[in-house]
DNA sequence: CGGGCGCTTGAGGGGTTTCAATTTAGGTGG
DNA sequence: CCACCTAAATTGAAACCCCTCAAGCGCCCG
């Protein structure tokens, strides 16, 4: 793990992003990098910072007592994180690969918004947000089948993690299944049948880097 | 549908509860009554509004186009809801059993909370605890077998909902069954085998009324 | 080049759903 | 107050979707 600490101004927003460009003030924030599988918060513990993804991609999960895991959400190059509105980490949050992330003390956050109110929209809006993606998540476990829960995901990544039209997938079959409430094989089953009925084409050697020529059609199974 | 108008004084707070204790101002809410089946408020809808159960039980729902319904919550005398944390309902709240509702204008409440911070910690909370809600949702419709999610609502409506050791159950078994991603059959056949084994038994004629004669076992068959 | 991990694929099994019938409870009107 | 009607809940049998267990393949990395 490696670290460096600096001091962000209003005119040098080197990578926050909405919250950069939207306060007048100073807001500290530290770059740290994480490699692939280590823990960036433990549930349970002191939501003290929140994060944001320079380079890489995580995974936040909950556990159960047997080791049946639940993943939240990924979070990708550009999402903030870790605003779990209270004062305790309810998820677990891994590096799925090596990854770079910005923190920024909550602290440090709060004292900015009170001067700052397109701040506190801003962030208002992002918890807003975090809120209607669990809500969804919850209609896809109780109500969807693998199928439909498989081109969901293919829909939702589709439209955040292109480049040159081609996902490059940073997880693995077991977090996706984990994140759509199946087991890997079963995703495995269905990406396959997408290919077959050619809605998408595997671009990579290795099966993570996936086009989809049919992303009207993945939506509409997804309904 | 029965309306009256009020005006609530902090030293009056007739039963805004939380709210009310914490506010030092006046909030304008008014009293509105829904019969059984009625909406309180629709999907897409303005969230102008927050509510408090006054009398009765709500259910809030999504919907598939198809008719698969995920119920999101149950909400019971005394609890507040429709802060969704945007301008729009993203789901559809209706009146399980009929029901008496206080209104409160979102907008009168910001207004008061301008000057009153033990009033935003306390609608923090609420909206933390309601997060906290969805996300343990999550990991029960994910991973968790038809009876862990029974256990899980018998726990659950054991801790809210008992009035001498009984529950008395508002809502019908196809509520339960789209609460917990299941089928009204497998709720049936659940409790069923839970009333054998003799974690439960049934009080009433109508087997709406539950005592729990071992929550100890429940909570740890939910885990 | 060998080992291991990730992914795919197959066969079989099981938990939940689906379809269907029966029982029970509650409401209504004669 | 009872017969009737309808909705709710239970129960059974069969089907099905997804999971479990297992084997095989390919790619990456040491």
């Amino acid at each position: 793990m490696f670290k460096t600490s600096m001091r962000i101004a209003k005119d040098k927003p080197r990578f926050l992003g909405e919250l950069g460009d939207l306060s007048h003030e100073t807001v500290s924030a530290s770059e740290f990098k994480y490699s692939h599988g280590n823990e960036i918060f433990g549930q349970g513990e002191a939501a003290d910072y929140i994060y944001q993804v320079v380079e890489g991609a995580v995974r936040t999960h909950q556990l159960l007592s047997d080791g049946r895991r639940q993943i939240g959400a990924f979070h990708l190059r550009g999402d903030i994180f870790g605003l779990d509105n209270g004062d305790v980490h309810r998820f677990t949050a891994e590096a799925i690969t090596d990854t770079t992330l910005l923190l920024i003390k909550r602290q440090s956050l709060e004292r900015v918004a009170k001067t700052a109110p397109a701040m506190v929209r801003s962030l208002r809006t992002m918890t807003a947000d975090n809120l209607e993606h669990v809500e969804n998540r919850m209609l896809l476990l109780g109500r969807q089948s693998a199928r439909e829960r498989v081109a969901a995901f293919l829909t939702e990544m589709n439209s955040r993690a292109t480049a040159g039209g081609v996902i490059a997938l940073p997880m693995n079959r077991r977090d996706i299944a984990d994140y759509l409430g199946l087991t890997l094989e079963t995703v495995s089953r269905e990406l396959t049948k997408f290919q077959r009925e050619g809605f998408l084409a595997f671009a990579g050697t290795n099966h993570r880097e996936i086009v989809v020529l049919n992303s009207a059609g993945l939506a509409k199974i997804d309904r």
